[in-house]
DNA sequence: GTCTATGTTGACAACTCAGTCAACAAAAAA
DNA sequence: TTTTTTGTTGACTGAGTTGTCAACATAGAC
């Protein structure tokens, strides 16, 4: 059996360390030798691996980001309707797992860099468009293609929104009111539409499942 | 004629030296030694006016935030129906002075301290709390107490993740696509609302004569 | 047993930054 | 003119951080 190479095995057990860092302290608060004396190694050891500091804490935010991308791909592989792939995303991104305080700090701190810091902004840029992407196809099967656009980024914007204060207050927004103020920005939009209102049972069934 | 105090004067002048540096380059980034040399005075004297770093930051950011204030205050004296007041925090947000990627920057750096630092956190705080209380009393002449929570609410976040997005992208997110979305959101609760229609005209002209 | 590739580390250099302190300058009050 | 108050600063301390380098450890190959 050809043995797990040792350079991926530390590469992906620091980052996740540093992800866990990260956010408990975000950006600033989350040095190189922290991260070494917590995964019970060397400074030098982390520096021999990642080369700096950026790069760690670049691998750690795409080790976070894997979980989230891993959630929404879960949901669409059950899912069989357009309506269906929407809820997906909304779903995934509002997880009993994902959607918690702690996440959204280390995605603020990651924000807040992105204006100075070009390999955090590749990483955002990427969140975004996939995002995006899998909304706007989803839609086009439901309504033309301005107004899948629109409502892409209208939802996509709520989500940030949500997310951001979920970071900011301390009892912050639950997942439960997050979920009602999609649904009810949904519900203005496509009043009424039987397909939408089984689709979003149908995920909230699996996501139930999912994460019992 | 009483001359002014010139710790007030001081202390107003590195606040704002403060501030454009925390645009330019976030909380990490803007350093006291920084602040005095652009201020052109030793970084001794502005930690005399202020302590030290937080305290210099902190009013910094309530100088920075004071500018908003007036143009909702501004809008808001301007307005005679519920629905202008409405718009009056709507356009206040997405003013052309205000709504600029580097005023976008400083606030998300604000946003990543506030869990690790309260005095952050009561900036924010109230921020959010003026922009729910202005909504909510204009709303609350329009619709019930439960809408109009979950309303203002679904805006305030809105506008929180339109901010965002203008910080992020570099080619952010435009005022009029912004103001678009907004709208688009209040026209799929409140379809063909006369009253509605006719503020936004209304206050949408204000700004214009207000920042021609 | 020796050699070599791989993994690991302690010590250290170089730097940044917040905050302190004692002293200096100048204007106002006496 | 002398004294006091107010404003200002250079020099320094001390803590914290990133990144380098030469050396050490160890397991498998020869």
């Amino acid at each position: 059996m050809p043995r797990k190479n040792l350079k991926s095995v530390r590469t992906e057990e620091y980052s996740r360390t540093a992800f866990e860092l990260l956010c408990e302290h975000g950006v600033s608060g989350t040095t190189v030798d922290k991260v070494a004396t917590v995964a019970g190694v060397s400074k030098t050891n982390v520096l021999h691996y990642f080369g700096n500091k950026t790069k760690l804490l670049e691998m750690a935010l795409r080790y976070g980001n894997a979980d989230l991308a891993g959630e929404v791909r879960a949901l669409l592989r059950r899912s069989h309707t357009p309506w269906e792939r929407v809820y997906s995303v909304i779903f995934a991104n509002f997880s009993k797992q994902y959607f918690t305080p702690k996440l959204a700090h280390a995605w603020m701190s990651l924000c807040a860099e992105v204006p100075h810091q070009k390999a955090y902004q590749r990483i955002q840029t990427a969140i975004h468009r996939r995002m995006r992407s899998n909304l706007v196809d989803a839609l086009s099967k439901i309504t033309d293609g301005e107004t899948s656009e629109r409502v892409a980024l209208s939802i996509s914007v709520m989500i940030d929104g949500l997310w951001m204060r979920s970071g900011l207050q301390s009892e912050g927004i639950s997942r439960e009111t997050a979920l009602a103020l999609i649904e009810a920005h949904l519900n203005a939009l496509f009043p009424g539409d039987k397909d939408r209102l089984a689709a979003r049972k149908r995920i909230a069934e699996i996501c139930d499942i999912l994460h019992p």
